[in-house]
RNA sequence: GGAGGCGUCGCCUAGUCCGGUCUAUGGCGCCGCACUGCUAAUGCGGUUUGGGGCUUCAACCCCAUCGGGAGUUCAAAUCUCCCCGCCUCCGCCA
């Protein structure tokens, strides 16, 4: 949710950040004017509830005919409040849904457009020679036994998969790599739930541009999170934190789901795009005035972790149409694909500003006040990580080198070989 | 799944039975002022959150807010219903 008060005083800016985002600029009038509706709202119906209230006192002390007289007033009194008041929340409502609509503010220097028109920041490494021919994740993860997806199909459907023997080895040791390296950044860790309730799922944003690839159980009203990030944010919702406990950063280790409606045939091979998958998320709470900056350190311990599975990959800042709702800025690292020719992301930082902050009701108080602080949220390892490990580091004969940081945690195995072939 | 108890503006708490100056009591904490070599103690005042009016700002005024929602009523912290959470006991269970 955006600051009302932003949109009075620059609409224009409102207007051209949509524009950017290829979002209908349209958007900004109309919740001027449901606002202005909505506060005439409002006046009508505290008005007649202040009448209410005075005669309420009134009639508590009269007596007899003084107090008959004064009933058959605010009986009718009763009506127009009833009234005034349904009209009031109406207002309130359509003020309140059209504002949802609105997207954040993008941050200056956001690139216009679309998912094509990101701009690439930098490339790091370089993408390698082979001198053999490189074979895919899938192929790789079937020889070391470590991705078994045709019995992931049998067991529970198309994009589902077993991670067994090396593979579940290869992903926890990742996992806990990132959680040590967010654990020495001063991080908490945090072991969240992933079943979250509406209020959660809608706070965070999820439920207006991505709703189509959550999983919902409408027994129970729950939703299956995409990312830890969802209950990281919840986790603080309805709270205001000392702004001296700032910056707040907490790193999720959760099981992350999603519907992948709309990418029919695409990705079908191995496991880049799944329904489940792990995931070491960052997430911090910060002062407004600080949110930039942060967001340039969760881009490089992104970097870190990157650089420690040794893998060739580029900065995107991602385009303004190709942001969710609630970010301002998003940065993606994309690392190489030997086998696809072409970056695929493996990390994503979102700068949120204050607006995720706002439909959460999390805000800060400091000798001025209480009001809404910043989150924002990035990736430190996920399952996806596997496909460029695997395929970066592969050798002729099909074994898969570990990266030097990687081993300790794989009980000091150097190479990962083959159990068929 | 069943039975019972509980939920009050940072924390604790009065009020709920029996609806009406509840404009929600008191304590603790915190902030300001006074007194004071300093500190402590004491005294006085302030201290939920959100919204609206008026506005340069502030001050001021108003409305809402007693876990959430709906209802009854001229009027709801208080009565009724539904939901959520916590506690105790029983049942079931990986």
């Amino acid at each position: 949710m955006l600051d009302l008060k932003l949109i009075r005083d620059d609409p224009e800016a409102v207007r051209a950040s949509q524009r950017a985002r290829q979002e209908d600029p349209g958007l900004v009038d109309e919740v001027l004017a449901a606002d202005e509706r909505r506060r005439a709202a409002i006046v009508t119906f505290e008005r007649a509830r202040a009448e209410q209230k005075e005669l309420g006192r009134q009639v508590a002390q009269a007596q007899g005919d003084e107090k008959a007289a004064l009933l058959a007033r605010t009986k009718a009194l009763s009506a127009e409040v009833k009234a005034a008041d349904a009209d009031q929340a109406e207002a309130g409502a359509a003020f309140a849904a059209a504002m949802g609509r609105l997207s954040n503010v993008t941050e200056p220097g956001v690139p216009a457009g679309g998912e094509e028109d990101y701009t690439v920041l930098e490339h790091v490494g370089q993408p390698r020679e082979f001198d053999f021919t490189a074979l895919d994740h899938l192929e790789l993860g079937q020889r070391l036994g470590a991705i078994d997806t045709e019995r992931g199909a049998k067991v529970s459907g198309a994009r589902f998969y077993y991670l067994t023997g090396v593979g579940a080895q290869l992903q926890l040791a990742m996992l806990n790599l990132a959680m040590s390296q967010a654990l020495a950044a001063g991080f908490v860790p945090v072991v969240p739930p992933v079943l979250v309730k509406p209020d959660a799922m809608e706070g965070t944003g999820f439920l207006a541009q991505a709703a189509e690839n959550v999983y919902h159980l409408p027994e129970e009203d729950l939703y299956l999170v995409g990312t830890s990030e969802v209950p990281l944010a919840a986790f603080h919702m309805d709270e205001v934190l000392d702004a001296g406990s700032l910056p707040l950063r907490y790193a999720g280790w959760s099981t992350c789901f999603r519907k992948e409606a709309g990418s029919y045939g695409k990705d079908t091979r191995g496991i880049l795009r799944v329904h489940q998958f792990d995931k070491i998320e960052m997430f911090s709470y910060v002062d407004p005035a600080d949110a930039a900056a942060e967001h340039l350190r969760l881009l490089a311990w992104e970097k870190e972790m990157l650089a420690k599975v040794e893998l060739p990959y580029r900065v995107i800042d991602v385009a303004a149409g190709d942001l969710g709702g609630s970010a301002a800025r998003k940065y993606d690292c994309e690392a190489w694909v030997p086998t696809q020719g072409r970056y695929r992301e493996l990390t994503s930082t979102s700068n949120c500003t204050t607006f995720q902050a706002r439909r959460l009701r999390i805000r800060l108080r400091d000798g001025e006040g209480t009001r809404p602080l910043a989150t924002l949220n990035g990736t430190l390892a996920t399952t996806r990580w596997i496909v460029a490990i695997l395929e970066n580091h592969q050798q002729a004969d099909g074994s898969v080198v570990v990266p030097a940081a990687l081993r300790p945690y794989l009980g000091g195995q150097e190479v990962l070989k083959p159990v068929t072939t």
